[in-house]
DNA sequence: CTTGACACCGTACTATTATACGGAGTGTAG
DNA sequence: CTACACTCCGTATAATAGTACGGTGTCAAG
C-alpha cells in the first residue's frame, strides 16, 4: 500500500515540510504516529485537506488561532452540538462581514477601472471610501466630538 | 482653529499612536510636516480614513504591502493611468476570488448551523470542504500521479 | 552493501506587524 | 508659572507565522 511521507502531504497541500511540522505543533494538524518499528510516519489525505483549507483561510484573513476555531468546529460531532453551533454563528457573522467589506472594495475598484480610460475625472472614485462602512469587530474610535453646540 | 495631534487621529482611527509612527515609516501613510517653529505635527482627517482603510483591509487578508498597493492606485490622479487600470484589475480578481471563497464557507458554515439541532447527523458537513475551489494564486500543489496506468 | 534522498527532531534564525521604553521638548489648565 | 499630559524620536522587545540548519536515522535503487 502507498505511504504518503511528510514530504509528499507537503507537495501536495502546496506547502514546505517545515510548515507541516509547524502547524504540528501548533496543534492545527495531528501528527500521525511514529510506527512501532520506527521508521516514517504515514500521513492521511485528510491532513493535506486541512493544510489547503489552513492556507485558504489564511488569505481571507484568519489567523491560525481563528483558524483552529474553525477547524474545532468541523472536529467534534461528539460535542455538545448547542456550543458548536453558536461558535459557527459567531464566524458565520464575521464571514458575511468580511463578504460585505469585500463588496465594498470590489465595488470601488470596478468604479475606478470604468472611470479610468473615460476621461481624466479619475479622482472621483477613492478607495479609501470603499471600506466606510461595517467597523472591525474590536477597537472602536474614539467618538469625535462634533463642534455643533 | 482646531489642531489634531498624533494622539488624537490614532483615537479616531481607532489603533494607538505607535502603529501610526509605524505606519508613517512604513511609508502607508504621509507625516505631516512638522511645524517651521517646532511643536506637534497636525493631521489631517484623510490621515484617519487610510488607517482605518489599512485596518479593515488587514481584516480582507491583505498584507501591509497589498494594502500599499490599492492605496496606491487612490493617489495617483496624474500617472499613467491604463497602469492604474492594470494594476486595479489585478486586485480586482483578487477580490473576487476572496469573496467565492468567503461565500463557500459561510455556505459551510450555514449548513454546519442547519444541520446541528436537527439530528445527530452533524458529521454530513465538512467545513474543509468548503474551500475545495479556486486554488490561491500561488503555490500550486504537486500533481498527485495517480496509480492509474 | 553502499549511496543518496529523504525523515526525524531540536534549536536557531527571519520577516512581518506591531508595542514598549526612555529622555527631552511642548502645550495647556489651574 | 508650574504640573501633567502629551509629542517626538530612537531604539528595544514581542507575537505571529514561518524557514533554515545540523546531526542522526531510514529506505530503496543500483
Amino acid at each position: 500500500m502507498k505511504m504518503m511521507t511528510i514530504g509528499k502531504a507537503a507537495g501536495k497541500a502546496g506547502v514546505g515540510v517545515e510548515t507541516v511540522r509547524f502547524y504540528e505543533r501548533q496543534g492545527l494538524i495531528e501528527q500521525p504516529p511514529k510506527p512501532i518499528n520506527g521508521g516514517y510516519r504515514d500521513y492521511p489525505e485528510e491532513t493535506v485537506l486541512r493544510i489547503r483549507f489552513i492556507r485558504q483561510a489564511q488569505e481571507l484573513g484568519f489567523s491560525l488561532r481563528e483558524i483552529a476555531e474553525l477547524l474545532s468546529l468541523n472536529a467534534d460531532p461528539s460535542t455538545d452540538c448547542a456550543d458548536v453551533r453558536e461558535r459557527a454563528q459567531g464566524k458565520l457573522m464575521e464571514v458575511e462581514r468580511k463578504i460585505a467589506q469585500l463588496d465594498r472594495m470590489r465595488l470601488a475598484l470596478e468604479r475606478l477601472i470604468a472611470a479610468c480610460p473615460g476621461q481624466g475625472a479619475l479622482k472621483a472614485c477613492s478607495i479609501i471610501e470603499a471600506l466606510k462602512g461595517g467597523e472591525g469587530v474590536a477597537a472602536k474610535p474614539t467618538q469625535d466630538k462634533e463642534t455643533t453646540p
